[in-house]
DNA sequence: CTTTCGCCCTGAGTGC
DNA sequence: TGCACTCAGGGCGAAA
């Protein structure tokens, strides 16, 4: 299941092949993936992205973007600025493909990419490539969306210093790792909820980028329980809290995210490492890293939660 | 405003 | 061998 790490691990690695690329053709194969793409607004998706190029791959919590220039145009969009917006849900991907390469299972989108300038061919780039999104279960989805301006006039998200964002983003949080994530605000708010503490993390608009997996692994590492209230949370513990959710998100991140079977795999179609880091999630019945304990699943929001029943005590 | 609920969706796995 | 059923869960609109 993509998270901030895993889509972070795809931005970066589709970043050089599709910057300054033009898009040249694209083909729907499953209409249900734009889903999100408003077609009165934005005109049918094929068409309107035909002849434009991407400007940058810019990532906010698990969403990611590609401001595009002006149709046909080399130089970069000001009037009215769109970009490709893209989420992979459950089970997306984004794969790069050379022309011609078989088509991947369960594709429902492909870009045809074309590099018209004077990049090194040298360096693994190639002049046409094609950018497959493949989705078994149909959770993600591509879209066209207008850029408007961060309500704190920051940059998008990482990867350009741009401060515009898609329209159907902006309702997003900054994510964790963001320089401008405000840890002031995100432990006011989080002092305001009476809800549950991993109920606010999973709360994009609270703290984007953290799903489940990652939720699990941070209330793990600081010893919290899933269903404390989060106003209950001391300041002290709630600094820890967030300390505890960067840190295993850079951790995963650096491994390269996490791969449980092929529902995650990076642009490449490789898996990621961090699996095999993993304290928390998916260790019911095994001893907890910690102390020992057998850790538990439960179920909490239609969801599964991993916990250690002696590290992480509801007080 | 906050909070909760149901729906979207496929394929791997399980039990009979 | 086959069929019905369960589970995995991010995001969002509706409702309380």
């Amino acid at each position: 299941m993509p998270e901030l790490p895993e889509v972070e691990v795809v931005r970066t690695g589709l970043e050089p092949a599709v910057h300054g690329a033009v898009i040249r053709a694209v083909e729907v194969f499953e209409p249900r993936s734009l889903r999100r793409h408003d077609r009165l607004v934005m005109g049918e998706f094929a068409e309107t992205l035909a002849e434009r190029r991407i400007l940058a791959a810019v990532r906010r919590g698990k969403y990611l973007w590609f401001p595009l220039g002006e149709p046909g145009d080399a130089s970069s969009g000001e009037a009215d600025p769109v970009a490709l917006v893209g989420h992979l849900g459950m089970s997306g991907q984004l794969l790069l493909r050379l022309p011609g390469a078989p088509d991947d299972r369960n594709l429902r989108i492909r870009l045809h990419l074309d590099r018209d300038d004077n990049t090194p061919r040298d360096e693994g780039h190639y002049r046409e490539v094609w950018v497959n999104f493949v989705d078994q279960r149909i959770f993600g989805s591509l879209a066209i969306d207008r850029l408007v301006p961060t309500d704190d006039a920051g940059s998008g998200g990482a990867g350009s210093p741009s401060p515009l964002i898609p329209e159907s983003v902006r309702h997003i949080a900054r994510d964790p790792l963001d320089e401008a994530f405000g840890d002031g605000l995100f432990f006011e708010r989080l002092s305001r909820r009476r809800t549950a503490i991993k109920r606010a993390l999973l709360d994009q608009r609270l703290v984007s980028g953290i799903g489940n997996i990652y939720a699990d692994e941070a209330l793990w590492a600081a010893r919290i329980h899933y269903d404390q209230p989060a106003h209950t949370i001391s300041r002290r513990k709630a600094r820890d809290l967030l300390t505890q959710a960067r840190l295993v998100l850079e951790k995963a991140l650096a491994e390269g995210g996490t791969s449980f079977d092929a529902q995650y795999l990076n642009v490449n179609g490789e898996a990621g490492y961090f699996a095999h880091s993993l304290n928390a999630y998916g260790r019911q019945g095994r001893p907890c890293p910690r102390c020992g304990r057998v850790m538990v699943r439960e179920a909490f929001m239609n969801r599964s939660s991993h916990l250690c029943p002696r590290c992480q005590r509801l007080r």
